[in-house]
DNA sequence: TTATTCAAGGACAAATCTGTCTTAAAAAAA
DNA sequence: TTTTTTTAAGACAGATTTGTCCTTGAATAA
């Protein structure tokens, strides 16, 4: 479905919105921990999200990643970033574009998949999820 | 979503049940120009499908790869055979295993829409998408 | 100012996926 | 039997993804 890259991506950042809700700012070592993945490829791919201004990052003694307290971030920002939005609009069977017009034998019970997946990461904040991980419902690794 | 090997692989037997419809047996070079994708790497696709019994094959002239006319093959089989199943069931996140005891934070969203295409795929009959293919409604290539 | 701590960036390596080529083997037709 | 047509199979090559390593430069603290 996601790219490892992705998946790694996603599980970083809601590691590090759950930190900075408690005002701190995780450095890749310790968010490589928390996730439980390859330290220099997440390095890669929080690098990318913050070029994409979906991380902000502080170099130097006690620097890390960290978010706004107050961000709207959804996850389709975080997934278009890294894997591009072919997900959410390219054809299931891999035909040059996805139309209506040209469907696919697929594609009306792809669409309804698709756009699931669609207004999913679209409508997921953040923030929300990094709620229920504090609480101890929801796990980022094993 | 599928590997390309996954997307050739259905647009191969879709059209395979098309012309098996017609009792018709297209080789390989018939294959992939119905479904534009280089040969060599479609015929891998098939032999593996053939292998797995999925396709029935016919070797000498007049050869080629075919299915039983009243085959009951479903979209599921030729996904797990070539991506496995791990689309089917695995968590969202990467984690090792998607479970409700033990959710990554995106569990129950993602259940809902990995499940909605576990449903497409495991309802929908091959030979029934090769007849909107016949009567010219869909499109396997462009 | 100097040393330390950190992200940023680029070069590299391994693994997987995608795609190609060649040869073998089967089956039918001549 | 011989030739032709076809799938089957495996070795190979390129591209992409995944993962590692090393150097640079920024920021802070001492
Ligand atoms: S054309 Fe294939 S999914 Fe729309
Ligand atoms: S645990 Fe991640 S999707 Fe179920």
């Amino acid at each position: 479905m996601f790219s490892k890259a992705c998946e790694y991506g996603i599980r970083a950042v809601l590691f590090i919105a759950k930190q900075s809700q408690k005002d701190l700012r995780p450095n890749i070592t310790e968010i490589s921990k928390a996730i439980d993945s390859p330290e220099p490829f997440t390095a890669k791919v929080c690098q990318q999200l913050a070029r994409a201004g979906i991380l902000l990052s502080k170099k130097g003694p006690n620097g890390g990643f960290y978010l706004e307290k107050d961000s709207t971030l959804k996850l389709a920002e975080i997934v278009a970033t890294i894997d591009g939005d072919n997900i959410f609009k390219g054809c299931g069977l891999g035909l040059r574009e996805c139309s209506s017009e040209h469907p696919c034998p697929v594609h009306d019970q792809f669409m309804v998949v698709r756009n699931g997946l669609k207004k999913m990461c679209e409508n997921t904040l953040v923030m929300e999820l990094a709620a229920n991980l504090e609480e101890g419902e929801t796990f980022l690794k094993v």
